[in-house]
DNA sequence: TCTGGGGTCCTAGGACCC
DNA sequence: TCTGGGGTCCTAGGACCC
């Protein structure tokens, strides 16, 4: 691990600088057997807000090789099948030095390492494993949001009855997330943003400090693609705009960015001048659900389009029932074979968890979208809009008193009990034997068409 | 045999109401 | 009859993140 952290692209001559000038790492000890050694040193003092990123290095395929110990010190690919459409969700640091990265086509990436090992991932097992470590962030502060099931800010801000140092708090849960057996990198800022933008200087292992008052130095030279919020389509904008880098884009001139970004020029602008005071937010509650399918080779069959709606619509229901949540949105995305994407959504006149209500909707939704002797590649299925108060369950007396409109999808009182009766137990089946064990008429059959990979979105793993 | 899947948030236009 | 705003909801699309 550590060899391969030479190798990376991010650490030289990206020492952050502190208030003096100097390197944080030089104060702090970038690594775990430096700073046990180093603990005792004095730390100069911090003032003001603290926020900590956390971030889980290389987080499923270490897992893997956590759990497969003749995998370790070898290159571990976890990802979507090369010959599929897949794509690398992770590889390992033994991977990277033959140019794998997150999100290369599985193909690619098969090309560049013929000889690692491969996986299609587990996603439970992440999930347990994420989890456990959440836990040990929430014992140093109650102040954490998780941003993806291998990320987490902690608002560790000194307070007058903890006075602890927030690069002690950063070191102490670098050693207790390695006892696990995983490792993370650290960033330690004055804010949200500084403190992202840290944890991805040194990488594996590493801790990246920003003094307060040093934010602005730290930024300057980094290229505005750093921040997150900048994507390809903004960093184009701003490069016609003759900035390349975050000092320029502080410097820039916010009504020119105003109208240029609306809104978000300003909150780019805040932010590239060091100012970012966005809190470690509490809510976590989902707002979406969905679930999508690439194929691994197009469908041009109305028929065969909509058993694939149907298969996706049952995930989706049986994950809203999980959670307890009803949407009022539903959802339909198609990806055609020239990749262009057209989507459509609709009302439902009663909140729904329940495939059997919404998949004839869905069909009717698919008209719309529908272009004959289009081969279609992906089909995606959606719900939003849940209640308030999520996870508050309607009676079957409740759903069928509702008010009919014309996109009414309920049953009469007696197809709904029978139908909910069904719908659990097949739940109940799907619990036991897995996913596939149950298939209903028109869902698709058998698993070989589509293509696999693995998401890191927090709302999957709650 | 290039380019996944799960999310969040924003925008712009239209409908509708007051 | 013509003219306005503002507010909210809905829809489609897109940028962005991990």
């Amino acid at each position: 691990m550590r060899d391969m952290r030479r190798e990376s692209p991010h650490t030289a001559s990206k020492a952050p600088v502190g208030p003096e000038g100097g390197s944080a790492r030089e104060a702090v000890g970038a690594d775990v057997a430096a700073f046990t050694e180093r603990g005792a040193l004095p730390l100069p003092p911090w003032e003001g807000p603290a926020i900590l990123l956390v971030d889980l290095d290389a987080f499923f395929a270490s897992v893997e090789q956590l759990d497969h110990p003749a995998w370790r010190g070898k290159p571990v690919i976890v990802g979507g099948d090369p010959d599929k459409r897949g794509v690398v969700s992770t590889a390992s640091y033994e991977a990277r030095p033959y140019g794998v990265r997150s999100a290369m086509p599985s193909s690619t990436a098969y090309r560049l390492c013929p000889h690692a090992i491969w996986t299609r991932g587990r996603f439970d097992r992440y999930r347990e494993m994420s989890n456990a470590i959440m836990d040990i962030l929430r014992v140093e502060t109650p102040y954490v949001q998780q941003v993806s099931i291998d990320e987490a800010f902690l608002d560790v801000s000194p307070t007058p009855v903890n006075r602890e140092h927030p690069v002690r708090v950063a070191q102490r849960v670098q050693q207790r997330i390695e006892e696990m057996g995983v490792t993370c990198s650290i960033g330690v800022g004055t804010s949200k943003t500084i403190a992202k933008i840290a944890s991805d200087m040194d990488k594996p292992r590493g801790l990246t400090v920003v003094y307060p008052g040093g934010e602005r130095d730290f930024l300057a030279p980094l290229p505005v693609r750093t921040m997150s919020g900048i994507g390809a389509a903004a960093e184009e904008k701003l490069r016609s705009c003759g900035i390349r880098t975050l000092g320029e884009l502080a410097d820039a001139d916010e009504g020119m960015l105003l109208r240029v970004f609306g809104k978000n020029g300003h909150v780019m602008h805040v932010r590239a001048n060091g100012g970012d005071d966005a809190p470690v937010a509490q809510d976590d509650s989902v707002k979406s659900v969905s679930n999508e399918m690439t194929f691994a080779v197009d469908l041009t069959e109305r028929e065969e389009v909509e058993g694939a709606i149907a298969t996706i619509a049952a995930k989706v229901g049986r994950r809203l029932r999980r959670k307890g949540l009803r949407g009022r949105t539903i959802s339909l995305r198609v990806r055609y074979d020239d990749r262009s994407v057209r989507s459509v959504q609709r009302q439902l006149a009663t909140p729904s968890d329940d495939e059997f209500a919404y998949t004839p909707l869905l069909y009717r939704m698919m008209d719309e979208l529908w272009r004959p002797g289009m081969p279609v590649r992906l089909i995606g299925v959606g719900m939003t809009g849940f209640e308030d108060g999520e996870g508050v369950q309607e009676s079957l007396f409740d759903l069928a008193e509702a008010a009919p409109s014309e996109d009414d999808v309920r049953p009469s009182i007696p197809d709904a009990r029978k139908r909910r009766g069904l719908i659990e137990a097949t739940d109940l089946v799907k619990d036991k034997f897995g996913e596939s064990a149950v298939r209903f008429g028109r869902e698709l059959r058998g698993e070989e068409n589509t293509t696999g990979s693995a998401s890191k979105n927090p709302a999957d793993y709650k």
